[in-house]
DNA sequence: TCAACAAATGACTGCGGGTCAGTTTAGAGA
DNA sequence: TCTCTAAACTGACCCGCAGTCATTTGTTGA
């Protein structure tokens, strides 16, 4: 009988309707300055029901930074179809998750949350290990694209396709981090043009990495 | 007469008392599992005399963050003489930054906290500028080394020795911050070096900066 | 010795995450 | 159609903690 599987795709839709709701409440005011009863009444649900559904409200959190990672894979997967030339397709990973900066920025400020493992001890350890699934998904695609731009001859055989990856992703993530701080915040530097650093460290890294003949072949492109 | 200004210093060391036992404490437990009743007992001052000294809670915490912040600068300061060659200089610069990374982690990882704007919310704007301040200081010395490398021709003269100083720093904080999180946490990734992704994506900006000359003659470097 | 002022105290308040005893609902069996 | 039971749901309540403030303690200068 189908009753037990619809059960289980009413509950499925009742954590995703917490999730909607969380998400908006999160977006709007942060982690610290959301309160669960405010979640419960965006749900329409009592407080102990979301209880019932997530351990805590950092699961929660959780719960919506996973949409955020699953989003952003689909965006750099989207944007590197592997029938295009493999620098384009880098170059196209990067501008990606440019986009997803400038277009889901409150996904991205969550992220951050995963940087302070000091704040973890309040989430259980089933939704860390979730959110960490997802976000590999990201990693995967340049990973992918970097192992094969070695392959082809595109970028030296001397390089670490899981190193490089972690390099250019911490430059262009922290980079974006500090752009978003400063749009948003007093402390800037005063002028300081985040986007042409974004893009020079991004192609001094790159440039880095490619042989000698792909560097002759694109430096046009420079 | 010194009376008021006995009192003053008086003030001052009690300040510093504060700092005293808050560092220990934040250092132990993080922002968060830290009660300001620990910080009163630590202290041998009551919870209220806390209040009459700071404003509050995240206050506290960036008075310790504004110690990191002079520790490295003077850490920085020290392993950067001038008389030293500029290229020479930069690189200890980065060691510098490393071994504070190594041996003062815990500052290290307070200063995370300033990354979180949605966070300062509750910590005034005084000690945000105040630690503002101690932060430029380190910047400072990377932004000097690097302007000092432009007019010796070490460095290539199209940089902007601010964008670069971000950059450099961007990349080594952002590498730092992922070691740390995985030298103390599961999700590592299996094994990852981080030590030699930092040195080697220092290496590839450092190398994007000089120039032909600078490149021949120290090419034995890399 | 005392008035006036400053410093320090700790019981108290308010808030919010999390709990759980009790209520409602929905499906199974008669 | 009418129980009966288990699962879903509820919201009043608990507890820990940041921050407050009326009161006490200490200091100074006359």
């Amino acid at each position: 009988m189908g009753i037990s599987e619809r059960k289980e795709r009413e509950k499925e839709i009742r954590r995703e309707s917490i999730l909607d709701a969380a998400e908006k409440v999160f977006f709007e005011k942060g982690l610290v300055f959301t309160t669960m009863d405010e979640i419960a009444e965006l749900t329409e649900v009592s407080k102990g029901t979301l209880y019932l559904y997530y351990k805590s409200k950092d699961d929660i959190y959780l719960g919506v930074i996973c949409r955020g990672f699953d989003l952003l894979a689909k965006m750099l997967k989207d944007n590197s179809p592997p029938e295009q030339p493999t620098i384009q397709r880098l170059l196209n990973v990067g501008t990606a998750y440019y986009h997803f900066f400038q277009n889901h920025i409150n996904y991205f400020r969550m992220f951050s949350y995963l940087d302070n493992p000091q704040s973890h001890s309040l989430a259980s350890e089933d939704m860390l290990k979730e959110s960490n699934k997802r976000s590999q998904l990201a990693w995967n695609i340049i990973i992918e694209v970097i192992s094969k731009g070695i392959n082809d001859g595109t970028f030296k055989k001397s390089i670490d396709p899981v190193q490089m990856a972690i390099i250019l992703w911490s430059n262009a993530t922290a980079i974006m981090k500090l752009k978003d701080r400063n749009d948003h915040f007093w402390l800037s530097i005063i002028n300081v043009n985040y986007e042409e650093i974004l893009q020079k460290s991004n192609s001094m890294l790159v440039t880095s990495m490619l042989t000698e003949e792909a560097k002759k072949y694109y430096q046009s492109k420079f």
